[in-house]
DNA sequence: GTATGGCATCAAAAATAATGATGCGAAGCA
DNA sequence: TGCTTCGCATCATTATTTTTGATGCCATAC
């Protein structure tokens, strides 16, 4: 049949250029790597051949790419207009209340709600804090329109879409004796003196996860609940700590922490979740599906 | 799942709205008209709302409508454009031979080539004319790289694809007694006096089909080889005719002649046929395709 | 009032897209 | 250098979407 190129593979073609990566484009599109490998494939078989160049373990745009990729930008940008369009009954006006695990309501949304009531004047948006337990409780109640959460599905009433991978990373003092390494097994760390967020924390439960899918168990834990105290205490070569890549990038970059990479790294999901059923109300609605394109 | 609207919903809208037709937009598009039914009723879902007023028998955008059908233009355009930017590997050049079978030779053919031929100026396309019969063997031959007819398919080796409907109308003489009538039934024409075209002409064939279905018989027939003079004849007042729509739009207009419809309206496809497996060179690829969107 | 044109709807079939598992080569790290 | 991970491709299977053909329904033309 003489099919044509699809605005999904315009999609992958587009992130995958922009990103430099296919996975991480089939990450934002939501999409498996698989998926977006095969949609890229058909991209090229349709439009005549190849657009990247196959180097090592990458990608990158050949100049046939390089020629095509402002007009799939202008393509795509022309129809995110037409649905912007439909959308358009008026301008978005409401409240809207968005539940956050701490990490998440700390690093992440602040500025991302901040740039979202800059773009929609009209929507007044508020924050709650909690864990992942709390945040549905509060769904529930009905004092919170959507969360977005660290940790799992709790309840079949609960809705869970995924919305960002994150990283857990070790962070130690610098002169810490496994400071200069870029990666460390989790192995080698059971026996540190930790300093780890609390019980029922999205972080301090991944972490328990993996150590005991190894058979490991930690030695010396001290909890802090609070992520900048355990930080704090981590500079003040109280111990090591691990914590979301986005809690410790502002110091990684400063270089007043040592931030090491697990091996294999330890990676999580923050999701998005809703009661079921429960309506949703068009700021929210437009919030959530704002928050997933970003 | 958090579909949206696919390019191919789009297009049923935009064709739709242009038309001011479901069904001849399912047509334009190569789609069964409930094909394009369901296309649009899913647009409208995902468009949030309905975008034409159902009126009687008919469809009309509605201000919703109104106001997203540009948009929708714009973004299919942009889409075409990035089609063409995948295309273009240098200008189009090079000869294409097209066969045709008189009616569309005459009528439909001359004004899209020249289109098409102004469009893209290196390419140099030529006509070959003849029945259909004539035309599969022109095919076989190599000497065209596509014909379009007004037949059924000729043998296993000819790929045969719809490409518009034609349709055939009785003219009359002004003054002739059915001349004031919009439609007549083919049963009431048995005894006219016909001027038609040869045996081996798609239009006569399809006239024959439709005769022997019902169990009718012309009685007197006279056989002209040129649809102009069949024309000049009917003007003249030798009798009366069948033809394509096409043929007598002009007379019609002028009101040399008078144009009835048939009642049931009596239909046929005009389609591109090519050989099987043949290589078909860009510039032939090019004006099929291009044909096919005319 | 009978026939017809035009759209909607349905169940079934066909086509397409997405998934999870797995393979393979290139880099990073000890 | 050997081991491990990262990133992409591919495969078979499953899920989803699209298309079709058959009907139904209403409004209009004759």
């Amino acid at each position: 049949m003489m099919r044509s190129i699809t605005l999904r593979q315009l999609e992958v073609f587009y992130e995958t250029a922009a990103l430099s990566s296919l996975s991480r484009a089939a990450e934002k599109l939501h999409l498996t790597q698989s998926a977006a490998s095969m949609a890229l494939a058909q991209f090229e078989a349709y439009a005549g051949g190849p657009v990247f160049t196959r180097l090592g373990r990458g990608l990158q745009l050949n100049d046939r790419g390089e020629r095509l990729f402002p007009e799939a930008a202008r393509t795509l940008e022309s129809y995110d207009r037409f649905l912007s369009a439909c959308e358009d009954n008026g301008p978005l006006k409401g409240r809207v209340c968005v539940g956050a695990s701490t990490t998440i309501a700390n690093y992440c949304l602040p500025e991302l709600l901040g740039k979202f009531t800059a773009k929609y004047p009209g929507a007044e948006v508020s924050l709650r804090v909690g864990n992942t337990d709390e945040m549905a409780a509060l769904l529930r109640a009905g004092e919170a329109d959507f969360a977005v959460v660290e940790g799992e599905v709790s309840g079949g009433d609960i809705l869970l879409r995924n919305w960002r991978r994150d990283e857990l990373e070790v962070l130690t003092h610098p002169s810490h004796r496994l400071a200069g390494r870029k990666t460390v097994r989790l192995a080698e760390l059971a026996c540190e003196k930790w300093i780890l967020r609390e019980q029922g924390s999205g972080t301090l439960s991944t972490l328990q996860n993996v150590l005991s899918a190894s058979g490991l168990r930690l030695q010396h834990v001290r909890e802090i609940g609070h992520t900048e105290a355990i930080k704090r205490a981590v500079e003040g070569a109280m111990g090591i700590s691990c914590l979301s890549a986005l809690a410790v990038r502002r110091e990684a970059i400063a270089g007043s922490l040592a931030v090491l990479k697990l091996s294999p790294p330890l990676y999580r999901w923050f999701s998005i979740i809703t009661v079921r059923d429960r309506y949703q109300s068009r700021v929210s609605k437009a919030l959530q599906k704002w928050l997933a394109g970003k």
